[in-house]
DNA sequence: GTCCAGTATTAAAACGAATTAATAGACTAG
DNA sequence: CTAGTCTATTAATTCGTTTTAATACTGGAC
């Protein structure tokens, strides 16, 4: 039953009050004017009684809580673990404590933890929209929040959200210029869900590369994975799909994936074929997620540059919050980040 | 710049005292007292204005934080996200909130990360002890602090530390068991990190099964994962070891390795030499992480139950919760629970 | 008519800090 | 010598709850 050391203790204890100690121990304005032997007092005095200020009642006071809430769609997708190493990475030093939740892409548990984030008072907010399907519209309720808000992966029309995405484009023409380097012309593609910004952005910069290499698109070969809220389910779909692909007995050395997961079903599915990757076909993937470097053949895939995205969204997450500190006016920023080309074992040259 | 609705807004509006509001609100004992009318007007005014209690307020006056902390010492280990997956389901319908911390493996973050949560005051802390190398010493501090503990993955010999273990020596009977029924009786084991509880459990198994079964187990045969604080690293040291296994020419039909990540190295490494699995060699792992059953060929496994492991893990919390509410004495409980065996692709009959 | 046991409600005191306004001494400029 | 400016410190208030002890009112039981 030892009692909590709280600030009166340390008042007592080091022969000051309360008030002068708050200020000392809090470096707060009025510091300025107390000399350096009570600062000095004080604090070890602090120290030495273990004295550590109690969070609930400092944020009852200041309204600062020194959280940030983070909101996942769902945390099983490979693709969020790297993304909040980065975000966890660099809130560390800043003692920021993130507080995660997982919406799995229900609306209900989006608002209900959105709702206990806002009860926590979070500085900040860094919605994760990963494999997002629910409408844009429960995103809204971000806006009145009042809380400044940076997403990844997603941009809104919103301009009080920030964003932070990877340029799809450029990560599409990357793959494909890549396999058309190795002598592919017969490609087939798994493109993403309609429904995911994602897939129009990397297929717009396809189409720009294949007419820049006068490079044929066989709609034949050109299919859409459904929308389905299980980000897992792409591996499936993408099994599926090949399956089809195959039975059409329309050729292709090569086949674009719309991401890893999807890349893995294919490579299952040419495999139940008989057809070997790279040597029969080769495959790429998108995002680099964690088990492509350890699949057998390593995929060779676009690599999202995830921990560096946390981290951006972070910077300007802290940013936001200083500028609200501040007063000053907060404004939405959007960033793209370059992807880069991850060269493994699933391509290989027709040459 | 909505001022925020206040418990004294609601006793105003309502004609009441904010005292009357907090019992009713709250369901205080005293709240029998108050009639059905009273409670009714109460509570429709509090909806009517969007009243929202302060957390930080209560949690000051009230001791209780609906907070359960969970330190994780590596996030980006597969292991961990369907653990975090069923603690996060089985605590959401309590509407206490999970702090979720990654301790990087790293001392120093386990000791300031669990300084946060104790200055948030959570109720309990579940300590997800995956492939964990640090100091025991360190999780002394766990004891003094108070707080019920339940840790998943390790048992503590301190008495006061509840534990959640997959039944390891089980696991490997049932995996050994397995390739010895498929007829494969040169079998070669990459066993655990002499360091990890884990490995000496299953080893136990092992050799157990051996000696009723009759089957020799060849030393040379036999190798060992190092100690590396990175649990990637397991599938690089699978591969290298089963590099060196396969130049020392002594045959083997099947490899038993300590987990998945550790098989898929010896896969690609298989791979590498020729051998097809599991045409040439039988594979089997442990844990049955997310990727294993996309991998090709799916990887056969032994489960651990990690959500229902995760969902044990927070009923433990809560029971001491309550026990803790109650001035009941808490006393630590150990649980084992039964892995299961899961067969696809990557073991093959010898007959 | 008094006393007691419920009902119904609230005033007031925590909880542990941050902050504002006030006090007071010391020094400097005019 | 006085007004004004720093320097150093603190008393008192506030944040929004929960909880305790107190205050009344009611309706029997004796």
């Amino acid at each position: 039953m030892k009692r909590v050391v709280t600030m009166r203790d340390v008042a007592k204890k080091s022969g000051f009050s309360s008030a002068t100690v708050s200020i000392v121990l809090n470096d707060a304005p009025l510091a300025r004017y107390i000399p350096d032997s009570t600062k000095k007092r004080i604090e070890r005095t602090a120290k030495s009684l273990g004295y550590r200020p109690n969070l609930f009642a400092r944020t009852l006071r200041s309204k600062r809580s020194h959280t940030v809430g983070v909101m996942v769609f769902d945390m099983t997708d490979p693709y969020c673990t790297l993304v909040l190493r980065g975000i966890e990475n660099s809130l560390y030093p800043s003692s920021y404590l993130p507080i995660l939740t997982d919406a799995h892409n229900e609306r209900e548990r989006f608002e209900r933890y959105l709702e206990m984030l806002l009860d926590r008072r979070i500085e900040a907010l860094i919605v994760l929209a990963n494999w997002l399907f629910v409408n844009i519209d429960v995103l809204a309720d971000l806006e009145s929040s009042s809380v400044p808000t940076v997403m990844i992966g997603r941009e809104l029309q919103n301009p009080s959200v920030s964003s932070v995405m990877v340029d799809n484009e450029l990560g599409a023409q990357i793959a494909l210029e890549h396999l058309y380097s190795l002598g592919h012309h017969k490609i087939a593609f798994i493109r993403g869900p309609k429904a995911l910004a994602d897939s129009t952005q990397r297929w717009k910069g396809i189409r720009a590369l294949a007419k820049a290499k006068l490079l044929e698109l066989n709609p034949q070969l050109i299919l859409n994975l459904p929308e389905s809220s299980d980000p897992m389910s792409s591996f499936e779909a993408g099994y599926q799909l090949t399956e089809e692909l195959l039975k059409q007995r329309e050729p292709f050395t090569a086949l674009m994936a719309f991401d890893d997961m999807t890349a893995f079903g294919a490579i299952r599915a040419l495999a139940n074929s008989g057809l070997h990757v790279p040597k029969d076909c080769s495959v790429i993937g998108f995002d680099d997620v964690a088990p492509s470097s350890l699949y057998t053949p390593a995929l060779t895939t676009v690599r999202q540059p995830m921990e560096a995205m946390g981290a951006l969204a972070v910077s300007i997450a802290l940013e936001a919050i200083n500028a609200v500190l501040d007063k000053r006016e907060i404004k939405a920023v959007h960033r793209q980040i370059a992807p880069e080309l991850i060269i493994r074992e699933s391509t290989r040259s027709l040459l």
